[in-house]
DNA sequence: AGGACGCCCTGTTCGC
DNA sequence: TGCGAACAGGGCGTCC
């Protein structure tokens, strides 16, 4: 489920339980997982050595090892993480278990194994690396309408696209886009400037709320699309059936009534 | 530049 | 009910 929401709920969850532990051993169940790295590799990084902050840019969590090594993990269409005591919690399809010192493991869960582990020097170099925009929380209104203006394609396509704005997905676009009453489909040629900084705010509002909400469906505020993003289901508004329309290659859910603008 | 597609994976949901 | 097809909260490369 990890979008920025997601991940920054992930990183709480990290800061409050892993830090300033001593690693025991580190465990890949999955090379396929590890880019730009081996599972010897990661060992030498993180043998004997603690996490000591972690930090989120978009949907990569970074957690800072010592000065130069930066542990990276993504976690594609599906992940979570598990802190967690006893060897027989483990979870199922944990493709990295890390184990600490103190007798607690942390789990790295990825079951469509799309997500992605690895090593870095730097943020920086990774930010370069990967070509990824600014974190949505690192963007000003005033650069967020820059970048903006220079585009002409479909609104959630390019709020989708991590090179422009980095940690919004399929599931938050289209909340985002419901809360601003636009359709995802409208070009962004034909926002103006008073357009876009309604979307930054509602972006920022959508954005803040779901951390608030644990980024759990059942916990968003009342009003938003994300629990009834399905098949069948009507809008939170007005009550008009929900309709879908592929963009970018996902599916978005949005409703005709709400979102014409 | 932007859009459509296929692919990587595997579990779940849909539709006949 | 059962089964295969389509789909799923991401991202990359390729083609047009």
């Amino acid at each position: 489920m990890p979008e920025l929401p997601d991940v920054e709920v992930y990183r709480q969850y990290l800061q409050a339980t892993v830090l300033h532990q001593p690693i025991e051993k580190v465990h890949v169940e999955s090379p396929s997982i590890l880019f730009e790295t081996t599972a010897q590799g990661l060992g030498r990084a993180l043998k004997h050595k603690c996490f000591h902050t972690i930090n989120r840019h978009g949907k990569y969590l970074l957690i800072f090892v010592e000065d130069k090594k930066w542990l990276v993990m993504h976690f594609g269409m599906t992940g979570d993480i598990k802190y967690f005591h006893n060897e027989v919690d483990t979870p199922n399809y944990t493709r990295l278990l890390i184990n600490f010192e103190n007798g607690y493991h942390l789990a790295y869960i990825s079951p469509r194994k799309l997500g992605r582990i690895g090593l870095t020097d730097s943020i920086q170099r990774w930010i370069v690396s990967r070509q990824l925009g600014p974190d949505v929380f690192d963007l000003s209104e005033g650069q967020f309408v820059t970048l903006a203006e220079q585009q002409r394609g479909a609104i959630k396509s390019w709020l989708m696209d991590q090179n422009n704005i980095s940690g919004i997905g399929n599931i938050y676009s289209d909340e985002i886009l419901f809360q601003s009453g636009i359709h995802p489909k409208k070009s962004l040629s034909s926002f103006n400037t008073a357009a876009l900084r309604n979307l930054y705010k509602t972006m920022n509002i959508v954005l803040k709320k779901a951390i608030s909400a644990h980024a759990d469906p059942d916990r968003m505020p009342p009003g938003f699309l994300l629990p009834c993003r399905k098949k069948g289901s009507h809008c939170p508004a007005c009550d008009t059936p929900l309709e879908s329309v592929k963009v970018a290659g996902r599916t978005a859910w949005y409703c005709p009534h709400c979102q014409h603008g």
